[in-house]
DNA sequence: TACATAATGTAATAATATAACATTACATTA
DNA sequence: TAATGTAATGTTATATTATTACATTATGTA
């Protein structure tokens, strides 16, 4: 299995091989807590994603996904995505139609996603008075909230 | 020309013939003072965009603007959808990958946009402050904003 | 073991969007 | 008003993203 690692994925370099290593005990405990079944496809999927802090297409999951399993299609790698993304697991970016994987999974968090449209580094930033302020907008005509999508483009620190 | 009339199509009942001449002869100004031509095809895009104030997909509006023109092709729609995005005409609803008509096209705003599952009537707010909140978010991480989305779905008074 | 359910395999296709290049319309000014 | 440059549109093809439908296999539980 290839090894994966980025140091420069973040601004805050770090060490990347470890945070790997977390997010994917933290994705066991996950699953584990909700009954879920972290398959060999959906963890390598996973893997995959969060192998780079860049957001990353289904069509280049599937590209490098089938190095190891020559006969994936499409629907392999949205299967897996959609069981990640409804653990909690795996961010989809709707303004790239890409993913990310999520770093607080384990917290109940409401986050704002910063894309880098430069390098493509996307980041997760908890903003959960931002939540209130929109869900008290919406309030105000009578609005029942199910889902808020955030999604700030620009340049990091890095790239500026 | 096919008669556009939705009486029912946003929360707040209200004259949609009206509404969309106001649109209209809004939209001709913004073009005038932008020196932007509004064409036959871009005004009439933006008319079937604004016949309702439901999110509407490029295939959508490319098969209305079939009944008029047979040999439009996508590309057409995808062109005339991109002039209007650009003079802040339409907006673009990302996670639905579809389109709505701006209602408030001559006044600079910063808009979240409350998207209803259910009957897919989208509404738009102005929401400068929260807009500063999160550019506040990204200047922490001197991360330089281009542009925020923010959609909000769930269900309209109407249909909770 | 038998069963029910969840996960995966496989093929086909739907839905969304863009690239590339030719032609036409429009505005400017020589 | 003819020439010219630019913007808009026409046309064909194709790229990209995502889902449907149905068959098969694996897994957990009675």
């Amino acid at each position: 299995m290839k090894k994966l690692v980025d140091e420069k994925a973040l601004q805050q370099p770090h060490d990347h091989q470890l945070c790997m290593t977390q997010t994917l005990l933290s994705a066991e405990k996950i699953c584990m807590d909700q009954g879920a079944r972290l398959t060999a496809i959906r963890r390598r999927i996973l893997e995959l994603v969060c192998s780079s802090h860049k957001a990353i297409g289904a069509y280049e999951l599937l590209d490098l996904f089938r190095e190891e399993d020559t006969k994936a299609k499409p629907v392999t790698i949205y299967r897996a995505l959609d069981f990640l993304i409804d653990v909690g697991l795996v961010h989809k970016i709707e303004s790239l139609n890409a993913f990310i994987g999520c770093l607080q999974a384990e917290k109940k968090h409401q986050s704002v996603i910063l894309i880098c449209d430069d390098c493509k580094n996307a980041y997760e930033l908890d903003a959960a008075p931002v939540y209130q302020s929109v869900f008290e907008m919406g309030k105000k005509i009578q609005f029942t909230p199910r889902s808020l999508t955030i999604e700030l483009h620009g340049l990091c620190a890095s790239c500026a």
